[in-house]
DNA sequence: GGGCGCGGTTACAACGTTGGAAATCTCGCG
DNA sequence: CGCGAGATTTCCAACGTTGTAACCGCGCCC
């Protein structure tokens, strides 16, 4: 059985093709008397609108597109659950794309699919540069997480983030309140991605404040955000001399501190009692992990509903709309991994 | 600056809009010199077809949908991931929904969305029955994945999955053959899923193998899959008596003993010394987990493939194809969680 | 040398929907 | 009893693409 069409409920009905139309869509001006009949007749006949030609006539389809990195990441995997959850409220559908940290793919699911199959796209930016983005986004609705590119002065589009610098640094006085003396901070980046740069400059900024002084040697250079890279910087960490070892680990992610725990798992170090560990990303396996994972937990709810918030206002809106840069809360939770003096 | 469309193109080349069209889609019988100055002038102007008027002129739109309970539990994430790439290769752009395990939505997500916005369906189905789904799949592609319906009697829609009923077996034999005699069955679920009821055949099929004998408190009831189950069941195993405790978990998935784990950490049970624990899916929280967790892994790669595969072919056949059942294959990862005698 | 086949190209209609304008209908009022 | 205003409904065109069928010129065969 083909699918019904405004045309078949139109016949049904006895009425025009363009009332069907109205009716389905709520435009005011239909009769109560004919809306019923309509109504009766789109039930009867199981009608659904083809979004194709509802999309080619109007320009519009309803589907916005999330691009991250990869969404085997936790952290990624809830913030797709959130801004689903957000968008449908608003209407919208939401296609989930993997950029797996390659600027061209970045690029691509930028402009390429959205320019003809979606209204507008949230992405994740990881490689991809402010200069590449600024052209699309100055014609094509683009709201960007995290990676607050290029400073205050220059604005290239809607960002959504939570203020890196001070999670960095309320993660770092936390480890400093603890007594911990010789602090690590694991996940400065190869390549300097923006995130990255600010919570390494929060860490100093702690640092400094509880008069700790920086050891380049405690923030060793890793790959990815990952467990697997985690583990292998923290592994050379414990390798180093009794006294040269930290007594605390910073993780700029909580993936960097599960494969941290894990590398002092396997080298006999206690946590917290040796090594206290915290991240970043308030990820549920991270609640779980044995000793539990301090974590400062962002609010995906609301970086999530910023997000679609600010992406539909700009699909919207007829008029181009100045870029906005809106910074979510977010929280500290301390658990077992960080308790007690050292 | 509007898109380019096939006339613009054609204009610009000097040929006709079929002819563009032709070319753009690769359909033998143009002049290499036609095709060259359609070439040129498709770089030139930046021409991306419309999809929208593609899908409402040929009816189907190169996408598929893949449903899943949700997103956050990595089992679905990293298929997700495999479906992707799957598909791309495919030509087809993968919608990711999630049903939040309820019923309505499943069935909506398998027909609504479905019928009109995407050429065909992968769904992990979890509450709706067959029956529902039978009417659906009839005439939509349709493949599920997991959940073997009905037993063998009864196909009513494509099948992909692994043996659940020989992963159990092998699971629980693997915790015998380390000599435990206590084994607890974790993931005996409230709803008795079909996943759920082959898993308990097979552990209860390992335990008569080794001679040992059910006892049903050590199979507890439990809501749902997730890390916070195994963990209120486990808690509810530890506080049994020590002579009654189990001293090895087969928990069905690796968020359950993920949950298990942390209970015993709390409880101040040893893993694997007290208790052994293995888990199914394979996750990288399990590979990271201390001690490392001990799981059987379905190889979701092949199961991605093998569901793509199957409903791309159904998806391009015009004649209806029969159903079909495709096992996949997994392997056990043994790892520190199962080591030792108890 | 005229019809035929064939590679290459084109004109036209249609997919299902919606915006805009035109048509009709319904009342109340003069 | 006719007429205008507003309410309701209808007609028409267009969105960008592709399938069908027709067209065109050219070399080839008889």
């Amino acid at each position: 059985m083909a699918a019904a069409k405004l045309k078949d409920v139109a016949e049904f009905a006895g009425v025009s093709i363009k009332t069907v139309s109205n009716v389905v869509r709520g435009v005011p001006g239909v009769s109560d008397a004919t809306r019923e009949r309509v109504l009766r007749a789109v039930r009867e006949l199981g009608y659904r609108p083809n979004p194709s030609a509802r999309r080619l006539r109007t320009g519009h389809s309803g589907l916005i597109g999330l691009a991250v990195p990869e969404l085997t990441t936790p952290y990624f995997a809830e913030l797709a659950h959130h801004v689903r959850a957000e968008a449908a409220g608003l209407g919208f559908t939401v296609l989930i794309e993997e950029t797996l940290a390659d600027a061209t793919e970045e690029l691509r699911l930028a402009t390429g699919v959205g320019a003809s199959l979606l209204d507008g796209v949230i992405l994740s930016p990881l490689r991809v540069s402010p200069d590449e983005l600024a052209p699309v986004a100055s014609e094509f609705p683009l709201v960007l997480l995290g990676e607050r590119s290029y400073g205050h002065d220059r604005v290239v589009a809607d960002h959504v983030l939570i203020d890196n610098v001070a999670a960095a640094r309320d993660a770092t006085a936390h480890l400093a309140g603890l007594g911990r003396t010789r602090i690590a901070a694991l996940g400065v980046d190869r390549k300097a991605s923006d995130t990255s740069r600010q919570r390494l400059q929060g860490f100093q900024l702690a640092l400094h404040e509880a008069g700790l002084t920086f050891d380049p040697r405690l923030a060793p250079l890793i790959e990815n955000f990952s467990r697997h890279s985690g583990l292998l910087a923290t592994r050379a960490l414990a390798a180093l001399p009794a006294g040269e070892r930290p007594d605390a680990v910073f993780c700029f992610t909580d993936m960097l501190a599960l494969g941290a725990r894990r590398a002092l798992y396997e080298a006999g170090l206690r946590v917290p009692e040796d090594v206290a560990v915290i991240g970043v990303d308030g990820s549920e396996e991270a609640l779980y992990a044995t000793p539990s994972l301090s974590s400062v937990i962002p609010d995906k709810a609301a970086i999530a509903s910023l997000a679609v918030t600010c992406l539909v206002n700009r699909i919207r809106s007829k008029e181009p709309l100045p870029f906005e840069v809106h910074l979510a809360p977010y929280r500290l939770d301390a658990r077992e991994s960080t308790v007690g003096p050292a």
